[in-house]
This record gives structure tokens, sequence and C-alpha cells, in this order.
DNA sequence: CCGATTGTCTACCAAATGGTAGAGAGCTGT
DNA sequence: ACAGCTCTCTACCATTTGGTAGACAATCGG
């Protein structure tokens, strides 16, 4: 079974699916049978990938994080080892992947907002992503973007146009935070 | 009947449990017959009162933002006229409603997550609240305040301490950002 | 004193939901 | 060829949920 022939697996396709539906619509409010009619498949097919719905979500974050922190651990190694430009090409792979790819972060604020366990698997898996020596800064910046994310959402409900000045404001924050941390 | 000796009426007894409810647990976790023997009543004395759960939440966030304007707005109105100082008072007054009432600021996020008709209706009775003149300003700053609220809730979430340096820090910001925008 | 209105309750209900049980198709290694 | 494993499906089910219908007591206006 060639995966460049196949394409994605179910499970794969069931991650993706879920994620799309919990960040959009939440998670109690997505039910396994819309899930599962997204991906073409019946519910039964989720649930034998996942023995139930809790454990779903734990692999949506799982998958999340992992993506996220890929992207942006890319664009670390890319930028070389000076420190400023590294803090640099990471802010700016966050600001990428915010509006390439919110699912990502909206399900991390779905996470959190849910509680434990999801909170604390996030949380987990968040940690076990870092290196120790700069786990807290990272953490803090990662509660930073999820902020910055909800504000822009709240900005677009409110029907506040997209402002290239907030967006150079905030990212003015998130580097002068990171380097204050990292100093 | 007197309302000192009454206390709060039903219809404002279920308004604050939903409140509560909606923001600790989310809207679509939260079932009408929990709220309803957290106040102490039968579901259907709830649907008396707001004809279905939509409209009980419309009804909250009509609660929620008239306290949070009433109380921006006489710490404005008690400032004096000196904007310097009145800035610093509204500023001041929400962290304080974020501290003592955090379930208003969840409200108002939960509100935008849940789209239409909830965040419609969340739009409309925050604009109806400001004066014309600073509308679009007051509207970035309750956007950002929501921002900052789910900052400190992810930062709690993944374990970090809360921290007196970082709250001096959201404060500036917003300080900032709300001068600026009113020069 | 009485009819109408207000507010709460009991009794139901149809639909949706998360989950179980188990059948069957198709591939795999021997 | 066949035993076994992997994966998806049909059939069901218990519970929960938002909501309806209408009885019943209390209060109020005339």
């Amino acid at each position: 079974m060639s995966a460049a022939t196949d394409g994605p697996s179910t499970r794969e396709r069931i991650l993706a699916a879920a994620l799309d539906a919990f960040a959009d619509r939440g998670v109690e409010a997505t039910s396994l049978d819309a899930v599962a009619s997204a991906v073409g498949v019946r519910k039964q097919t989720l649930l034998y990938w996942f023995p139930s719905k809790e454990q779903l979500l734990l692999g949506v974050v799982d998958h999340a994080i992992d993506e996220l922190g890929r992207e942006l651990g890319v664009a670390a190694t890319a930028a070389g080892a000076d420190r400023r430009r590294r803090i640099e090409a990471v802010v700016d792979a966050t600001f990428r992947v915010g509006r390439r790819r919110p699912e990502l972060l909206a399900v991390v604020r779905e996470a959190t907002r849910l509680g434990p366990p999801a909170s604390t698997h996030l949380a987990d898996a968040v940690v076990s992503l870092l290196p120790e020596d700069i786990r807290p800064q990272a953490l803090a910046f990662g509660a930073q973007v999820v902020g910055i994310a909800t504000e822009a959402e709240v900005r677009a409900d409110l029907g506040l146009p997209a402002d290239l000045a907030w967006l150079r404001s905030r990212r003015r924050a998130l580097l002068a935070e990171l380097t204050a941390a990292l100093a």
C-alpha cells in the first residue's frame, strides 16, 4: 500500500475533518456523525480508530500541536544560529500559520476552554515538544499567540476591518516579549 | 412586592445562573435542566421567561454587556474630564472586572465563538452602548481585552503562574493602544 | 367576589447523540 | 486453500436534550 497512490489514510482524514469541525463549530456542537459524513465514512469507523469522542479530541490536539511544532521548528532552524533572527523567524512563521491554518490555533483555544482532560493533554503535548531551557518562555509565547488569534476573531465579529497597523502592532509586541524573555 | 424583601426576580436569577454556566462550561455543553436546577426551578420555568435556549443566550449577552458597560461607564465618569485620567480609569476598571467577574468576558468570547445570531446580537448590544465618536476605538479595545483574558486563561491551563510582570505589561499595552487610538 | 392574568409545575415527546454488538469483505502469510 | 487479521459496515440502544401541552395555584383589577 503505497501512500502516494492511496492518499491520506482513513485515520488521517478523520483527524483532518475533526480538526476542521472542532475548530469551526466547537467540540460539543460537533457530532461524530457530522465528522464521519465529512470524511465519507460511517460513525463506527471513527469509533474503530478512536474509541470515543474524547480520544478523538486528544488525537486532534496531538495532531495540531505536531503540525504547529514542525512548522515553527523548521522556521527556527532555517533562520540559522543568530538569536535575533531565530526569534523573528518564529514570530513570522506564527503569523503565517495563523493566516493559513487558523484551525490549528482555534483548536488549541478550544482545548483550553474545555478543561481536562483536553487541556492537560494539550499542555503535555506542548511541553514534550519544547527544549527544557526555553520551556516557560515558549509556553508564554504560545499563550500570547492564542490571545492574539482570539482578538483577531473578536475584531472580525465586531465588524472591525482587517487592519495592517493592528497586525504590525501585535507582531511588534510578540517580538518584544519574546526577546525580553530570552534575554 | 418590594424588591428589597423579595430579592432578585426569577428572571434575574436565571440570567445569573445561565451566565455562570455558559461562561464556565460553554453554551452547548450547558443543558437547560442544568441551569434550571442551579436556579432551583424547573426547566419549563426557564422556557416561560425565555422561549428558547437561543433567546436565553441573547438575554445573557445583553445582561453581561449591560453590566460591563455600566461598570466601565461609572469608572470613566468618576475620573473626571481629563482624557489621560479617563483612559487610565477605564483600563484599570477593565482589569478589576476581569479579576472579579471573569464570566463577563468569558461569555463575550463565547458569543463570538458561536457566531450568529449570538455574535451579531453581541455586536449590536456593544455598539448601542457606545457614543458614536469613539465607536471603532472602543470596539478595538474590547477585542483586545477579550484577547488578553483568553491569554490569561491559556496561561493558567499551561501551568504558568500568575505573573505580575505579565499583568503590568498587558496593562501598559492597553493604555498605549487606547491612548494612540484616541489621539 | 369573580374573571383574567401571571408564574410555576407535571407529563410527555421527537430527535439526536455517543456508544455497543457483531457480521462480513478483503488482504496476508503459510 | 485457508486461518486470521484489518477495516468498514448494518443494526440497535439508552440517555439526554430542547421544546410542547396543559393543569393548577396565586394574585390583581373591577
